[in-house]
DNA sequence: TTAATAAATGTTCACGTGTGCATTAATTTT
DNA sequence: AAAATTAATGCACACGTGAACATTTATTAA
């Protein structure tokens, strides 16, 4: 059925070892050689068997891409963004494997013999177990998203605290000073990143923290629109709500609409990630961009030069969020005027 | 560095094909032998090397998941939902490998060893070629989402043309007469086949088809975006508008928002995909709901059969589209009464 | 107890590729 | 032209696993 070097070396009467290095092009053979092999290699459509090839290379040219979970918590735009970003960077000959930490039993199969090189887009601690095995199996990997202390691990994430904190300043600066907070999903390490930039912009500007206006979701649209009709039942309603992701926030603005309410007139909201779709809402959402892709790209790369190299600069590289300003941010400044 | 079943060999005092068996439960092995061996694997830390393994087996142990392209043109929901469908089928033990078609030059990695199956995603006939040396290779197939001629292949899609039918015929029943419909990426097949249903409905109801109300997209919000102005900008405007997808829909939505109207008040819209964003716009987008992550999971259930039993019914599966109403389309006959 | 049978384990080879070393062919040097 | 050197190719083995066949050990039948 398959085509291997030895029927090639027959018909080329050599030996498959000349065969195969002809394919591989090594110096050693004569030009002349060379071409009559690959010419009959190309007539019999010859492909290289990768598990023998791997066998004795000891390399899969398989890169794993693992994220904490694929389902429930992990938005389709996230996903999709991790997997372009990486995709655009491994080339043609690596295999990309797409899986989620959390549907393996075990992991037992995380072995160096199985990946290159690994990975991993971390939304929780929850996968720490996951990143102790394969620095054990002395796997290469890369952790994006999410701050990890091991200093030997390649770390690339973007500053959520510094990213929130530009958005409540944004908020103080339009007058606003009843502003609330929708968390994420609570044992997410992003959510507290962002829960502590909120917090902190309070202090900094001595606006009071009050626990009613910090109220837990779990990054879907629905649990921000719940949260916004927490909030907005209030006795004293905040004026403005910063959204730990953009999905809570179309929810949030959602619940604000059925109130009767007009976000951009009469309510403030702000989100973050800047998914595609926040640019379409009505009004257009003001948000902070964060860079999923380039986070993606940057890790990327930085997983090729580790399984090259092994380049030992293990400062964690951050990417700096972007505050994107539309239309949902009132300014009670003027409109008080 | 890897433990080998050699090396539980000597420690269990056995042949290492007595390990072999051992770790695959035959029941040549004393119950008592396998016992002692395992414990000495589980030990070691042993996982067995799956190169050598899919060597020896011929079986890969590996599902490859394609889409014509994962960026440009691939929207992330469509994406992401198919990635989880065919992941909640695939089990622990395989791998999911998933790449877009067009990131390859030639397929000549496309191999029988490399796969034991192959999920096609496909949006396009561009991608035809591909399926030609997958079949020609005889690596087991199942095209998803796009229908294929080729008898021998298994074939999961949605009836979109039906789906769409459904929608214009609630526009008609709303009242509406000035039906346009906004059309998807030119050369993809799910185009064509909406626009086909939006002409067959119109074809039903004696209404007239017109050129001008026919407008190009690409499937991505920007493309919603202007294709609508150009609607608004006709001197005889449509009163409900189809759109070949949700985003192109958003897209359209903030049109009509930025010319001062109100959809679901002065403007009537329906798109299609249902994708998780259309309830929580404002007004709730009405939209036909295509089951990706259905036809994604029936497609991998598919295709694990076929790598089992070779079973050959290859009808095409189709799973019926839903016409979900929400509060977009305006009921003209209240509004004139 | 011995022969016949069944159960358990071992020997050897195969899968397809790449590489160290040996060998042969071609070229250069003297 | 013969010797020394270099270039080109072949031989044999390794990678880790699984399976057909051979062999040994345990069990049952006579």
């Amino acid at each position: 059925m398959g085509v291997t070097i030895k029927d090639i070396a027959k018909l080329a009467n050599v030996s498959h070892t000349t065969v195969s290095r002809a394919l591989n092009n090594s110096p050693l053979i004569k030009e002349n050689t060379k071409r009559k092999i690959i010419e009959i290699a190309n007539q019999l459509n010859y492909s290289p068997d990768v598990h023998a090839r791997s066998l004795v290379l000891q390399k899969s040219y398989t890169i794993g891409l693992f994220l904490t979970r694929l389902s429930n918590g992990t938005s389709s735009s996230f996903l999709a963004e991790t997997i372009k970003g990486v995709n655009s960077v491994i080339d043609e000959n690596y295999n990309l494997y797409v899986r989620g930490i959390q549907d393996f039993q075990d992991f037992s199969a995380i072995t160096r013999k199985r990946f290159d090189g690994i990975i991993l887009m971390s939304q929780s601690d929850i996968d720490n177990a996951f990143i102790y095995h394969v620095l054990e199996k002395e796997i290469p990997l890369v952790v994006l998203n999410r701050q990890v202390e091991e200093r030997s691990i390649v770390n690339v994430l973007s500053n959520d605290q510094e990213g929130v904190y530009e958005a409540i300043n944004l908020f103080i600066e339009n007058g606003h000073r009843n502003i609330a907070l929708i968390e994420g999903t609570s044992h997410f390490r992003s959510s507290q990143e962002r829960k502590e930039g909120y917090i902190k912009a309070l202090i900094d500007f001595k606006l009071p923290i009050l626990q009613e206006y910090m109220v837990k979701g779990n990054y879907d649209m629905e649990s921000g629109y719940k949260a916004m009709k927490k909030l907005l039942a209030l006795e004293n309603p905040p004026t403005a709500v910063f959204c730990s992701n953009d999905d809570m926030a179309i929810g949030a603005m959602k619940a604000v609409n059925d109130a009767g309410l007009f976000v951009g007139a009469d309510f403030s909201i702000i989100g973050f990630d800047d998914i595609g779709f926040s640019e379409y809402t009505s009004p257009a959402l003001t948000t902070v961009k964060r860079p999923i892709e380039k986070i993606s790209m940057v890790g990327a790369q930085k997983l090729l030069q580790l399984m090259d190299d092994v380049i030992e600069e293990n400062e964690p590289i951050y990417l700096t969020t972007n505050l994107v300003k539309r239309q949902s941010v009132v300014d009670l400044n003027k409109k008080n005027s």
